[in-house]
DNA sequence: AGTTAGCACTCGACCGAGGTGAGTGCTAAC
DNA sequence: GTTAGCACTCACCTCGGTCGAGTGCTAACT
């Protein structure tokens, strides 16, 4: 017994009413409702064959059948093979993007928020990550007679900056100065590099110590793993307009994973370099997402930095939908960051 | 028939007991378990004229009564007026706060963090706002060809930064020149005054156009009402651990509302210049609380600015603990800031 | 051989009856 | 003014019965 071309057909009709109805479907209604030319009595037999083939599972002898993960797994296969996603959401994705966001945290932040209203379902954006970043320029802005901050550009034009305790009096003319110093020293190279050839450099500008050690904690500081920042997060509350989630057991552990950020990064965060990614109940890894579904989707910068995007749902999701929305909301991020 | 002594003795006890179980609390129960030296049958009369004042809720006819709105109320007055808040918080409090950290929105996020992590409630912490802040500083630094950063800081320390396209190929030192004679025209004046004058200076220097309608729209921005920025909200789930939010729909429409930063932040957004306020119930004047107190508190930063720290909880609320918890916290808060 | 109709069977959902127990209000006695 | 006692109320639980959606199996039809 395999699986032949009207089992497949039944079994995505299936999947599309479950999708639809989250209520176990039976045979009558697949005969009924998808006009398959076929009696209830035929879609039972072929029902059963399916259930045997582990594409569906019965929750208990006389429900209907709701589909397995194996069963979602091939229909986003298929879906994801035959790339036909319809893309009626185009429009609706870069009408949100029309005001474009100054600060990298709104687009994320913005984003999230679109993601999540679009698609009905919970949406993370990670920020891009990637190769190290490149200093291209730094400088010193007074603040107070004891403080200065320090504003580090990089070559993928992102902006990191931090407030360091000078202990000396320093001038604005004269931090302007050590600021176009340090920028020669260090144009074009990563901040890894910048930890390295640090002690040189504070050994041949010996007055300045404070700041010259305040400097150096904080290229150490970031110049880690490029430190999951900013999650944005979106409808975490969507979760619950699914009835899967009306156990309030259910939506208390899924909603207290939505809070750990640094869980859900590393969650989401997307391996290796495919377009898509779906993973489905149990391959999420993720207990508290047994019955989940997660899909990303990358967004590049144009400067060799890659971010996620993803979408958290219940595995009975709108993949065709959702997998549509990520790839629009992808392009518009990529083109938004690599023109800015 | 008034409220004496024991009628408040009885209400103390009905409400700590309501707070401790949220289960309708009876006669029998008062009787026993606070011993008041009275059988159930005087303190069922006793709660037959509480009743009567307005100050229990008799859900239905066989059930035990729990405390109103107006009963909270009295309670958490007494509570404030007694001033007695139990402080052994405090140290919890102090602890979280050693390591210290850099930004202002580090700040902000950890205190909500702690905050609901310590009530179990949810938490919002709302960043300092408060007299328009004067510019100190304003510098510009390259960023790209076509693009610069405006770094300003004002006299609270306060840093704003954006990026602002120019249209003219500007090098280093003639962004720096332009930084410093900005300075020295605008060092003193509000973001308000700036716009105003800004005009004036946009003739004065009739060459880069591009970049000084640039700095006129950030400003512009900027000038409004300090743009309730980031608003920190910890422990959303929490409100799911109390039986009155298992309730789905309930428990939907709260947690959506926590998903709307600026509602929120204007609801908890403090008017006057109470230490501490308490709204209960329907005193929240927001429909989806009905049935939840907001307790919020304020820190000040020692240069006349304020900021707000709020809990939500359910109506029985504990809120002697509750108070102290939000004062100690406003008290670290204010330390942290005001000597940055 | 595949398809269909028919039928017995299963099992969750729904409904109403009856029992249980916490809690009240009232009355009468202390 | 306080207390004991008692009848009464009402949410909640459990139990049995009915209903209906859905299945699996068998036998007949194409």
């Amino acid at each position: 017994m395999g699986m032949d071309e009207r089992k497949f057909r039944i079994l995505q009709a299936i999947i599309d009413d479950y999708i639809l109805t989250a209520v176990p479907v039976g045979s009558r209604t697949i005969s009924k409702k998808y006009d398959m030319g076929l009696s209830s009595a035929t879609i039972r037999n072929e029902m059963s064959d399916l259930e045997e083939l582990g594409y569906l599972d019965q929750p208990h002898v006389s429900a209907g059948r709701i589909p397995s993960a194996k069963a979602y797994r091939l229909y986003v296969d298929q879906l994801l093979h035959e790339g036909r996603l319809h893309s009626d959401s185009e429009a609706a994705v870069r009408a949100h993007f029309l005001g474009r966001m100054r600060q990298m945290e709104d687009v994320i932040d913005h984003a999230a928020q679109v993601l999540s209203s679009l698609t009905n379902y919970t949406a993370v954006v990670l920020p891009p990550t990637g190769p190290q970043p490149r200093i291209r320029t730094l400088q010193l802005v007074p603040v107070s007679s004891t403080a200065a901050l320090v504003v580090i550009v990089t070559d993928s034009g992102i902006v990191r900056d931090t407030v360091i305790r000078v202990s000396d009096q320093l001038d604005s003319d004269t931090l302007y100065a050590i600021s176009k110093s340090l920028t020669k020293e260090l144009a074009g190279r990563t901040l890894q590099e910048a930890v390295e050839i640090f002690p040189q450099i504070t050994a041949r500008m010996q007055d300045n110590e404070g700041l010259l050690q305040g400097l150096g904690n904080f290229f150490q500081e970031n110049s880690g793993a490029a430190s999951h920042a900013h999650v944005a997060i979106g409808g975490r509350s969507n979760i619950l307009n699914y009835p899967e989630y009306s156990d309030t057991e259910k939506a208390r552990s899924f909603l207290s994973l939505m809070e750990t950020r640094d869980k859900l990064a590393s969650i989401i965060a997307q391996q290796g370099e495919m377009a898509f990614t779906v993973r489905i109940g149990p391959e999420t890894g993720v207990p508290e997402m047994a019955d989940c579904s997660i899909v990303t989707a990358t967004y590049s910068t144009g400067h060799g930095q890659q971010g996620t995007i993803g979408v958290i749902g219940p595995t009975r999701m709108q993949y065709n939908r959702v997998l549509s929305i990520l790839g629009t909301m992808g392009h518009q991020l990529s083109e938004l960051f690599s023109d800015d």
